[in-house]
DNA sequence: CTCTTTCATCGTTATTCGACGATAAACGAT
DNA sequence: ATCGTTTATCGTCGAATAACGATGAAAGAG
């Protein structure tokens, strides 16, 4: 186990979880055409090299160093170092945590109040 | 020399596929704490407007009013006009395929390439 | 009609992002 | 030690974002 994994206020009008910002964290990391290329390269490779995404993409290799980091920094992606070339590799979990998170998220509270809602709050 | 293009056929997702853009949209628009933070306050509530947004977060309407239009353009939230308010709705399909898709990311390929693959290629 | 409430939009400003080229660091091979 | 290869980082530039206050439009109350 990692983390202790606390209580998770079953409140669903809580103001505030961390989970805000893991959340967001994650998207934002995502939330960009290239990353989601380089993801999706990643997830049917298995793992490869930086060279090897540069040319899958449009684009310099500066800039998809750049946006590595920003997969790395949100935990989507690891790299290891392998002598002169690092070798990155998807990490399923934090996406499948994306995936899980997002999920909780569309089946929290019921539906029912979809609908009929909006005259309360007088 | 270099490999020339890996092996990319089994999967939809060889160059281009529109998923790249749709995954990345649903992602841009929950990339932000406070974009997370409406999201989770519809899921609760059902719909509510959005002066009941703006009281619960730190922000001022106009801002708030901005993001629920990041929001709406995604197709994460819908927006019924009812007179001079407006009913803000989560589209919870809509969440349900962003969850969709990053699972489905997740699960591609072979969990197996994860670890063993960045010998081979000399 | 006038007033109030509610929300969207406009204009502004500061910050961040995305992209690039150039440069430097790490390593294997010669 | 010197190359060649592969990556990361730096500096820069234009565009987009986020935040705010102020203004304006739509609908109901008086």
């Amino acid at each position: 186990m990692k983390e202790p994994m606390p209580p998770l206020p079953p409140g669903p009008a809580a103001g505030e979880s961390p989970e805000h910002a893991e959340l967001a964290a994650l998207c934002k990391a995502l939330g960009h055409p290239a990353r989601v290329r380089i993801v999706e390269h990643l997830a049917g490779v298995g793992c490869c090299m930086c060279g090897c995404i540069v040319e899958n993409l449009p684009l310099a290799q500066s800039t998809v160093s750049q946006h590595l980091k920003v997969l790395k920094e949100a935990g989507l992606v690891r790299g290891t170092l392998e002598g002169p070339r690092t070798c990155y590799c998807l990490d399923r979990e934090r996406l499948a945590r994306l995936a899980a998170l997002a999920a909780g998220l569309a089946e929290r509270g019921d539906p029912d109040l979809d609908l009929g809602s909006c005259d309360e709050g007088t």
